[in-house]
DNA sequence: TTATAAATGAGACTGAGTCTCAATATCATA
DNA sequence: TATGATATTGAGACTCAGTCTCATTTATAA
């Protein structure tokens, strides 16, 4: 199996090698995958496109790719209340939070020093790590807006 | 049907008459039982409640109704990441948003004007509704850290 | 009382996600 | 390269919250 010369490349097969799992042809394909495209993303799409390119990966090993990568922290899984997980990098991707709009899905996404140094302290406050959060803000948007 | 004198009683009966629909056995006994606790609450717990009771409701008239107090702003729906929805009440008690354990799924409620003041900044800099939002911050607990 | 409309409950259904387990692939070592 | 121990995969069963359907029951107002 080729190595992937990318930095994520390099994270990820770090992380399988310290776990003694193996790189194989379902985890690249996942991997090469995920990493092409920085939107947010969600596992349905995943699974479809990898069926329109006759990649055939199952759903279960999607997920259990999808737990390793998130493990060793180039992706996030985040719920922004569409009823299913969306995942988005994180590596090389700046901190940010997430406005949703609670009618039609939209997602805005937005960097804020103010609330975040707001968040850190209330999170002190309530005996919370300060540097693991996520915070998701649901509200209307102004389509949505009658 | 005997009427329910409380504010919350006036409430729900008033938007049921509004709309033609009428306070029925299961909707008294739904709204009595919701009424009288003011936690957070689950749809679960309700239909566990009311069959230790003996009072038979079935599942779909719980959503129902509460999907009735929702409209009439008696009580709000969460998500606060458990994987199934959360209720609480609305009337008589101050806006809050949750800070939640990701992983014992601990809920702490908190208000907080200066992170209501930015939020309500960052809704209007997005064209979002600036008075209808939902906070929810997702963090690691004090036990949960080891 | 009766007609009309609303409400209910049982259970089928949906969709995301997890789990099981037999078959297959990987990898270190011989 | 062959071997065996271990990890991995995929198909589909399963779970769980929530929704939907529809035949039956109940409420309401004339
Ligand atoms: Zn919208
Ligand atoms: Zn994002
Ligand atoms: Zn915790
Ligand atoms: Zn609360």
């Amino acid at each position: 199996m080729k190595k992937n010369k990318t930095k994520e490349g390099e994270i990820f097969l770090q992380l399988l090698k310290n776990r003694g799992l193996s790189f194989t042809r379902q985890r690249k394909i996942i991997f090469e995958h995920i990493i092409k495209n920085h939107d947010h993303f969600e596992v349905k799409h995943i699974i479809e496109a990898l069926q329109k390119r006759k990649l055939r990966v199952s759903r279960a090993t999607v997920y259990r790719t999808l737990a390793h990568l998130e493990d060793c922290r180039l992706i996030r899984k985040m719920d922004l209340g569409h009823g299913h997980s969306h995942f988005e990098h994180i590596l090389g991707y700046k901190h940010h939070e997430h406005l949703c709009c609670e009618k039609c899905g939209k997602i805005v996404e937005f960097g804020d020093s103010i609330l975040e140094k707001r968040i850190k302290k209330i999170l002190e406050l309530n005996l919370f790590n300060k540097t693991n959060h996520n915070v998701r803000i649901l509200g209307i948007c102004k389509n949505c807006q009658k």
